[in-house]
DNA sequence: GTCGTCGGTCGAATCGATTCGAGGAGTGGT
DNA sequence: ACCACTCCTCGAATCGATTCGACCGACGAC
């Protein structure tokens, strides 16, 4: 491969001052349509595809990159289809301003990944939450980047972008409580620290510091329910759903309904009560989180809560651009929707 | 947010100058101790985390970023976990190299997306493939950007990084016939052009442009194994498997075997043949391609061709930084394994 | 005819860092 | 005491582009 074609090269080519060249591509600036119409013609001629945005970042300070700081493994979050259409939306919504989407990986510990500390950007999305005591957050904020939090805690300083999952999940409970259920169950996303499947006691409850799981929960609370079991499941997986489902159903006395953090743990959940010989939603009743479109559960259609994931990367995209903009964009709730399947039911007489 | 400290600052509250202060950090050249320590001082107390990654670049003609072109539609891409676990072993492998890794959408057509012009990259990774005709690869060639191929086509003069996919379709195959199938039909991933589902006649495979999607086809001569019918699916998803294996299945005289290009669409073709009444694997068996992980399909496992996802994009991370050392990486094939499942078995008698 | 004005072009500084060659201080040898 | 040599530090050029102020020619007005 040859060298770089500069302005320079163009300039000279066109036999115009680099300046001049530069006013033909920027468009700014007073120029004769002779001569712009020259300098792009030397430009086609030598193959130069405009200016490289690294002269030009130089000098406006701007990279045109968003970094999205993935959790602590990018496999994880890969996997997990409700991050990756939010990803696709802010793809979608920032990709066409001619902003490019960066991955930063981030390791979970207290120090920042390499790429944190050094990759250029102009602003970043937390997309898991910050979780205090990371060092993440403080990296950014440090290096002067700002940051736009998708399900981050509030009161970081930066705005969040969420959802209404506190009201989803209490218009979920008091569903099932008319449907007649008073004996619910509840497989929780994972609560921070370490992962694992295991009930959650008083304990565990007091290390609390996952915001979805705790609002979630907390739903529980405001629809006037106590479940009768809480369960925290190792990852949004279907794999963990069933190997959550088994714990909490596979007691003397089930509930009849279980309410989990995500559809994935759902169709887990329903794994393991077919394992179990218990019909869905004869003897238990089963409702997912996320509103995903699971095909293969067919012909049954799961009870959910429905998230606007593009929506989500939409407005994550729209905090981003007005953070350059230079304004600072209030916190955004979005609306969700609760998405009546055929996996929920009234219990057995 | 304050003005950025620059490494001039950090030079001059160490009291020295610019070039010691970068000699510090950049820990090339000989500098004392001292002075090191001094500069490194002066830069904690000023919050300086580091050399800006743009001076830098601009200067070395390194931006440290990988940009990873999808295909035309992002979503699709990220929704197709073949292609998510790949792009998850590249970043494993360029992370740690201090590479990030840019997602470039590509428009389908001749022109290439304003980011692929512009968007600083030291090297691209067209992952499914350059389409003959698209304004992508050459656009990257024009900026100088060595690219690699993803299951491209050879021959490009870009090194390509596939799998064994004829020898593994051509084994699965051989498979099916010592099982004592002879009526076998094929399930295509797109090949190229509209998107659509619909049997495959000559006028369509004469347009065939889709590597993968030939080799396996190409594969069934290779085993002297006459397809009975070739649907072509609109896309790698499970709704797609469902609507090919009903164009596939829903005839007089169905197949006793289906081969598919991917898990999903066997995933789909299992439900298609559900939904017919046909059993699996007694009165048609399915065998899918990538050997993804599907534990949603339990009880039952698929028999499919495993290609090794992490290794892949391991395998392109290597090309990569092989590419930036100076040197031309050959073509890489990785092997592939035929997995046996629960869903094939011999035709009834 | 001369002066003011305006559109168009050019020079030079600038962004943040790297790197090479020059220079200066200190040391050891003769 | 002088020279040579080593080790560190500094100044200046450089990367590719943007942008402001200066400059210059032409045209209109008085």
């Amino acid at each position: 491969m040859t060298e770089r074609t500069t302005l320079a090269d163009v300039a000279a080519a066109a036999g115009v001052s680099v300046s001049t060249a530069s006013l033909a591509f920027s468009g700014a600036g007073p120029i004769s349509a002779a001569t712009k119409q020259r300098v792009l013609d030397a430009a086609a001629e030598l193959g130069y595809t405009g200016p490289s945005a690294l002269g030009r970042s130089l000098r406006s300070g701007r990279s045109g990159i968003v970094g999205v700081v993935i959790g602590d493994q990018l496999r994880r979050s890969f996997r997990d289809p409700v991050s990756v259409q939010v990803l696709d939306g802010l793809v979608d919504s920032v990709g066409p301003q001619g902003l490019g989407v960066l991955l930063v990986p981030a390791t979970g510990g207290e120090a920042a990944d390499p790429l944190v500390e050094t990759a250029p950007m102009d602003a970043a999305v937390l997309l898991f939450g910050a979780r205090r005591g990371e060092g993440t957050f403080e990296a950014l904020r440090r290096r002067g980047v700002p940051v736009v939090l998708g399900e981050g805690p509030r009161g970081l300083d930066a705005p969040v972008v969420g959802i209404a999952d506190r009201e989803g999940t209490r218009r979920l409970v008091e569903y099932l409580r008319e449907l007649g259920h008073s004996r619910i169950g509840v497989v929780t996303l994972p609560l921070g620290g370490e992962r694992r499947c295991a009930p959650v006691d008083a304990a565990r409850m007091a290390e609390l510091d996952c915001p979805p799981a705790e609002h979630r929960l907390a739903a529980l609370d405001d629809a006037g329910v106590v479940p009768t079991a809480v369960v925290e499941a190792s990852a949004s997986l279907v794999e963990a759903g069933v190997e959550a489902g088994r714990v909490l159903l596979d007691v003397a006395d089930p509930p009849t309904a279980v309410l989990t953090h995500s559809d994935l743990l759902a169709a887990g959940v329903l794994i393991a009560a077919r394992d179990l010989g218990l019909r869905v939603p004869e003897d238990v009743s089963v409702a997912g989180f996320d509103g995903l479109n699971l095909p293969w559960l067919a012909p049954d259609v799961l009870t959910s809560v429905a998230q606007p994931f593009a929506a989500k990367g939409a407005a994550i995209g729209d905090a981003i651009t007005a953070i350059l903009a230079g304004e600072t964009p209030a916190d955004v709730e979005l609306e969700v929707e609760l998405r009546i399947g055929t996996t929920t039911a009234p219990p057995r007489a």
